[in-house]
DNA sequence: GCGACAG
DNA sequence: ATCTTGTCGC
């Protein structure tokens, strides 16, 4: 194993885990990429409303080659509700075992969710960025807290996401006539380089491939354990 | 107290 | 997140 199964309770309080929150959040580095991230793993969960079953999917995406050229899953069952804010307690006990189970060692993570664009400065992105220590942005769907200005209808037209006077993130438009996304660095990465990477990848539609890949795979594999009706 | 609220 | 048909636009 290229990642390290993280060993931790994941039974903890919303209050406990506001308090690693912080803890992770003063680990968060921001800065500039090393090099040009050609691997980018993708990652994202699924699982049935009202349950505790989830299944967790990493894929590994070669912009080179532009093709998903690892990939792996779990299924874990997690007592933890999603919570705004507390999402990595929803989905990183599906998302560690994958990133174990991966057999490439991807240059950047990129995960369905925010990274410093969270009222703690410290999403998903952040969350599972620093327990590997290694470069990781965020990209959600939805804005999670913070104001920014409307975003212009142009593939690449960007609004800064601004919380307490901070640029946390980006509302960034991936696809005309969709609405945008909000990119944000989670690790060793910096707004430009969340910004760079989600366009780059987008590929003219509105999530950017790893995610959609990772999307796909994390279906698959909760349709695999969900009786289906005949 | 009231609204907001990643997936 | 997931449950779902049709439908608008490129």
């Amino acid at each position: 194993m290229l990642l390290p199964v993280i060993e931790c309770r994941w039974n903890l309080t919303p209050g406990e885990a506001r308090l690693w929150q912080r803890q992770l959040a003063a680990a968060v580095r921001l800065e500039a990429l090393a090099a040009p991230p050609r691997l980018i793993a993708g990652a994202d969960t699924s699982y049935n409303r009202g349950s505790n079953r989830v299944a967790g999917a990493v894929v590994v995406w070669d912009t080179a080659e532009r093709r998903v050229v690892a990939q792996a899953s779990a299924v874990v069952d997690t007592p933890f509700p999603y919570v705004p804010g507390l999402l990595a307690m929803r989905e990183a006990p599906a998302l560690m075992p994958a990133f174990a189970a991966l057999a490439v060692m991807p240059d950047l993570l990129m995960f369905n969710g925010h990274g410093t664009a969270h009222p703690a400065r410290c999403g998903l992105a952040c969350h599972m960025g620093v327990v590997f220590d290694l470069p990781a942005v965020g990209v959600a769907q939805q804005r999670l807290c913070g104001r920014h200005e409307a975003v212009g209808q142009a593939v690449g037209d960007g609004a800064p996401v601004i919380l307490d006077n901070d640029p946390v993130g980006v509302a960034l438009r991936t696809r005309r006539r969709c609405n945008p996304v909000y990119a944000s660095p989670g690790h060793r990465a910096d707004l430009a380089a969340a910004r760079a990477v989600t366009l780059e990848t987008t590929y003219g539609h509105r999530l950017p491939a790893p995610l959609r890949e990772a999307h796909r795979l994390a279906n698959a594999v909760r349709r695999s354990f969900t009786p289906c009706k005949d």
